[in-house]
DNA sequence: GCTTGACCGTGACGCGACGTCAGGCTGTTG
DNA sequence: CAACAGCCTGACGTCGCGTCACGGTCAAGC
């Protein structure tokens, strides 16, 4: 079975130039071309353009959808696999953003108003604590994915408002330790960092002191965590993630 | 209470050369400038700017927003209402792509390979039929909305091919007898354009002749409408939409 | 065999929503 | 008063295509 470019475009829902495109960049290129240059695609084709849409639709840019399916040691289970934690994710911002909508038409009725801080609740701030189990899970192991999805699924929006409360007040204790001088491996800046890994493991997920370092080292080498942390306060990436990984050498 | 193009950034999580960028093209303007030129943005620019987000998060273009915002006869809790909307409905679609990939998922451990179509369900095909009711609801009135996702949430997957099959019945019925140049506002186009409206009324929400009639409208004057009906032949969009006209002019 | 009209090809330019300098002014802090 | 973070306004670059322009290909009907 094989495909002209029109049929191909119908069949997945994008337009002809958009096959063009791909195939100019590399990105998905037709297998043979008929003698008079037409370009036909067989059902790999087919396969890795249905791969490039799920990952466009999920925000990434073409070349990076290039590296990903072109990884030689990803097989086509992994991908499905990230996809679905990725849609996932997704599917749990939307419905936080849903919450969101709800809860300022609530308000509106009320006739009560949210602060600044609260209306952007769901946009600019992203929980690096939730995150973290996802990020756990994308690099091998156990369930605490699971295990912090199931948690969170079951919170309030009290509840929530709490967690993150108890995670601003650490963070700015973080913060406000670093402007004082205070080092990041004093014993001070160690009990912060226990204090940060027990509330990790109250409301999200099993954060041994091993997984804890693990998320210490994240801070710094994910740019996500590394962005989260420097918006509160430069530096404060490194600092975090020294403390937490001094407090779990110290445990061992 | 006011910020400065930094620190609204910094709050709302964008950087500040989009809010420089949304200030030249005047979407988001700070109230104020200080005597230095410095932006000085307040509550109300705050809240605009979130609008904004949403709006942008859902997909729109810029100066769509800017117009969705700008209308005068819009009032604050109709976009809240049709944020909402829209928000429900990338949950479900986010739901739907969820599905498609365990059900790759599935098949791939059973050893069995899907068809071309039945991969890019998610991507290629939309119904119409289902957007319309959040289309009614957009336009002011009525329930329909809500009708339509009780039902649809209560489908299975076999339910859904079956409406689908339907759905692609009359319009391939509509496209063969626009090919064979039977009138739009002829008596056999009437009546498919009847079968049509029962369809809706099955399977979404109860379609009136005069809902009905409306939606005749959209399918000319709503470019996505128009989209899906041109892919399947060009000129249908007009073809249906004047049937349906028809046809809610003679039952009044 | 010839025309017609849909479909294919390759440039090449355009656009939306910013990113990213460059070059210069402002304002706070030690 | 120096240093340095933060602000300003151009202006050019980028990404993912949309949209012509201009010409070749192919199946159908006459």
């Amino acid at each position: 079975m094989s495909w002209t470019v029109g049929e191909l475009a119908r069949l997945a829902g994008v337009t002809v130039r958009t096959l063009h495109h791909y195939d100019r960049i590399g990105l998905v290129r037709p297998s043979e071309r008929t003698s008079a240059g037409y370009r036909s695609y067989d059902a790999h084709d087919l396969d890795r353009l249905q791969q490039v849409l799920l990952y466009r639709e999920l925000g990434f840019p073409l070349d990076e959808v290039a590296t990903l399916l072109d990884d030689p040691e990803a097989d086509p289970a992994a991908h499905l696999r990230r996809q679905h934690g990725l849609l996932r994710e997704r599917l749990e911002r939307t419905q936080a953003m849903v919450a969101a909508v709800e809860k300022e038409m609530e308000a509106r009725q009320m006739g009560i108003s949210l602060t600044p801080e609260e209306r952007f609740e769901v946009f600019g701030d992203w929980l690096p604590e939730e995150y973290a189990a996802e990020a756990e899970e994308r690099w091998g192991d156990s369930d605490a994915w699971a295990q912090s999805q199931r948690r969170t699924a079951a919170m309030t929006k009290e509840d929530w408002l709490r967690v993150k409360a108890e995670g601003d007040d650490v963070e700015r204790r973080f913060a406000a330790a670093m402007a004082d001088g205070v080092p990041a491996d004093s014993t001070a800046a160690q009990d912060l960092a226990e204090e940060h890994r027990q509330q990790i493991s109250r409301n999200f997920y099993d954060c041994s002191p091993e997984v804890h370092a693990g998320l210490g080292r994240m801070y710094v080498e994910d740019e996500r965590f590394t962005a989260y942390y420097e918006r509160i306060a430069p530096g404060l990436a490194q600092y975090v993630s020294t403390s937490v990984q001094a407090n779990a050498a110290r445990q061992s």
